[in-house]
DNA sequence: TGCCATTAATCGTTTAAACAATTACTTTTC
DNA sequence: GAAAAGTAATTGTTTAAACGATTAATGGCA
């Protein structure tokens, strides 16, 4: 299933054209997509970066992550989880504590404020709000498909 | 076509978990592909936006673009060509002239020496080549597909 | 003509991204 | 058990992104 779809693109079309094509496109989605959320987060003064951490952090709970860890599971990477993390400190929305079997560690702990600032940003519900309209010619046949065509696009 | 699948997803997930899915996939997606690029031009001191400004200009030829069609046509969104151009004029890559028809205009060309350097970065080759194991295994179709989801996705 | 609304581009300023280098600590290895 | 290699986080510095406000010029309209 693989070699051939590849000779078949090959004889028809320029093949650099076509991924081109993809990659373009999906530049500019992903840019689209991107700038209506971080509007959505502007009220609150929250880039999608620091609010990703603070979903991540909710997500971990009382034990807190590592700074490596957040940046491995960040969505889009960043090369600077100490100034993020210093960012979100200052505002008092996460902790951060030495860890004591291994000291080169910082263990990063959400607060109170900083749950509660992510909750009330509800971008979950606001984002699907946003969406609705670009999803609706969608069926979930299309999103599975875009799903994995994208997963595979990513994971070589 | 359209209204029956939504009610479906709706019935059997709730829909914004598919929407949410779809958009963190694309995000994550896209933002590794733009770091690849980015790599490619980085030798080059070009950023994305400032090769693809190249691009346009190359496409536009003599005649030039005002600096706001530029703005219209640059894959991901930039809310200040001006400093854009502004780096390129700084290395030559660029020319200004104000417009003697609409004084408020001003035409952006690009010169021999950007010419040179955006085809020494020869990125559609490259990006194709960067690109190849990625797409080995997308038939024309997946990437028609995969097309027109992205576009219909940003075309509401 | 004079006023108002629009449009094109620029500028001021704050903030964050990017990359390299460094510090502090741990683990490996001889 | 000391030196070397590796890892976690921080810091320095340059550059660009982002947003708002401003200037300059045009077009519409009474």
């Amino acid at each position: 299933m693989t070699g051939r779809l590849v000779r078949d693109i090959k004889q028809n079309k320029p093949f650099h054209s076509v991924s081109l094509e993809v990659f373009i496109n999906l530049a500019r989605t992903a840019d689209e997509l991107t700038r209506t959320t971080a509007a959505l987060l502007r009220p609150h003064d929250l880039t999608i970066a620091q609010y990703n951490v603070l979903r991540i952090l909710i997500g971990a709970g009382e034990k807190g992550l590592p700074c490596s860890e957040i940046g491995h599971r960040l969505i889009t990477h960043d090369p600077d989880v100490t100034r993020l993390i210093d960012r979100l400190e200052k505002r008092s929305l996460v902790v951060r504590a030495r860890d004591c079997a291994d000291r080169r560690v910082v263990t990063v702990r959400i607060t109170p404020t900083g749950t509660t600032l992510a909750e009330a940003c509800d971008l979950d519900r606001r984002t699907t709000a946003a969406l609705a309209a670009r999803f609706a010619r969608f069926s979930q046949d299309d999103c599975q498909t875009l799903i994995t065509l994208l997963e595979d696009l990513r994971d070589p």
